[in-house]
DNA sequence: GGTCCTGTGTGCGAGACCGAACATACGGGA
DNA sequence: TCCCGTATGTTCGGTCTCGCACACAGGACC
């Protein structure tokens, strides 16, 4: 008995996945692999297991703002399923492992054919989506700290391991922020025992403390870890508060400062 | 003839919009309306004319930071056609005007059965990811000044007007910046003939000096102003730029500082 | 062992934005 | 007309991040 190593998969009825089968190429993927260029065509669609695909964005001289991760939660292409065959973002591969790969032309014909892939392939994307959002949110509320945190998380609970390569500098430019804030930040962990670290590689040490160091856009984060790729709207965290909490306003201007709270 | 107010469905040919109209209820977004409540059902959906729905999300305490803007350019209520009942986000009515609505189910069961209305809405999803996606980039590069003008120009290009009630409260809280901020922004534009305002009425007086002094993303911004919902994913940008423009990096840790550029 | 490259640690001045407090001005209702 | 609530203008100390510069350290290669 083969296990499906990707989750959107592995949920589908089993004679609807040996439908599916036939189109399912495994390949590895490897670290720094780019599966899509930014602008460029894409002729395949990717299905991982345990590794990591970042979607990254371009902005001005800034070559990779990360603003969604792809694990075997989900799967990488979605434009296409939207009729898109030309990608918007950068898919590069962060942490290296095996995944399922189909062609263009097979994949829309399948989601054509099969309304359960159709349905969790949707359902992903709307969670996508609400991950998209979520980094809009973190990217303009949230501390280095915090943000780091997240992301460590984040790429664990995906790659399926509390240990994975990342320099500083890349980190960095995955936060989009500067090298030297990384490491300070990471330091900070290390000093307290959260994670530690040497020369590219990273190992968390302490989940829980660095859940409690993250921000609580980890705690919001949909499609993570194996669960069900749909997005929860509002999770209530308890916890300290990231930083400022004054300034709730709407609708209509009739609420106004100091409400605040979830 | 009836001219259509929203730029999905005039796209679509004749008959299939004659297929579609029995459906549609013509109705008036008021200003301060709030279509969806954050994490409620989605009854129905709704194609705008020449009006504007911001979609908003929710941190800690900021009730209102907004990751995505409707005009007639789309569709507010896009879960639905992904599969999702509840609304992610909360949407508000910014700009009173003309709106189509549609209920659930005839919206969905008109999907199924019109691909060029699924083709069409599908496109949309896409462009909004993308527009997401940029807001998530402007919130971790952009200053004020430029976010606000950018702002102001895309609410300009979904009214169709460049006239609208908007105090800078309620401008802080859609950039997720103090009220201060905003004032400041606001007052330099106004010292600079760029634009006037008074007691929550804002007027764009000088459209290509707020294009200037706008961030790069107003350009990358898709589904603006009636042009086809596709996401462009570059169009270069001469004008200076926004802010730093160091740490290049990536694919693959070959390229290091100083490449940058677009 | 020595050299070089890459990754990490640290300090410093500048700028943007924050939180808070207070001053002014417009405009509608009593 | 006067009053008052709302919108806007301004200031101030503090914090986070930036950009830059430089020192140190592990490891690969000679």
């Amino acid at each position: 008995m083969d296990s499906i190593p990707n989750i959107l998969l592995a949920a589908l009825p089993r004679a609807t996945y040996l439908k599916l089968l036939p189109g399912l190429t495994p390949v590895t993927l490897k670290f720094g692999d780019v599966l899509y260029e930014l602008g460029a065509p894409m002729r395949e669609v990717y299905f991982p297991g345990a590794c990591l695909v970042s979607l990254l964005t371009k902005s001005d001289g800034h070559l990779a703002l990360e603003v969604g991760m792809v694990g075997r939660e989900g799967i990488v292409g979605t434009p296409l399923a939207l009729g898109v065959d030309h990608s918007p973002i950068r898919a590069l591969v962060q942490g290296g492992g095996p995944a399922l790969q189909m062609d263009r032309a097979r994949f829309l014909s399948a989601l054509k054919r099969t309304p359960l892939l159709q349905r969790a392939i949707f359902g992903y994307i709307q969670a996508l989506m609400g991950q998209i959002t979520q980094t809009a949110v973190c990217n303009r509320f949230h501390v280095v700290d915090g943000r780091l945190a997240r992301w460590l998380l984040m790429t664990r609970d995906r790659v399926g391991s509390g240990e994975f390569r990342m320099t500083h500098d890349f980190l960095a430019s995955m936060l989009g922020v500067r090298r030297e804030g990384v490491t300070e930040a990471a330091s900070d962990f290390q000093r307290r025992d959260l994670i530690e670290y040497s020369r590219g590689k990273i190992r968390i040490r302490d989940h829980r403390g660095l859940e409690a160091a993250s921000c609580t856009c980890y705690h919001r984060t949909p499609a993570g870890n194996g669960k069900l790729p749909s997005w929860r709207p509002v999770r209530p965290h308890v916890g300290t508060p990231q930083r400022r909490a004054g300034t709730a306003i709407l609708p209509g201007f009739t609420t106004r400062k100091g409400e605040g709270g979830e």
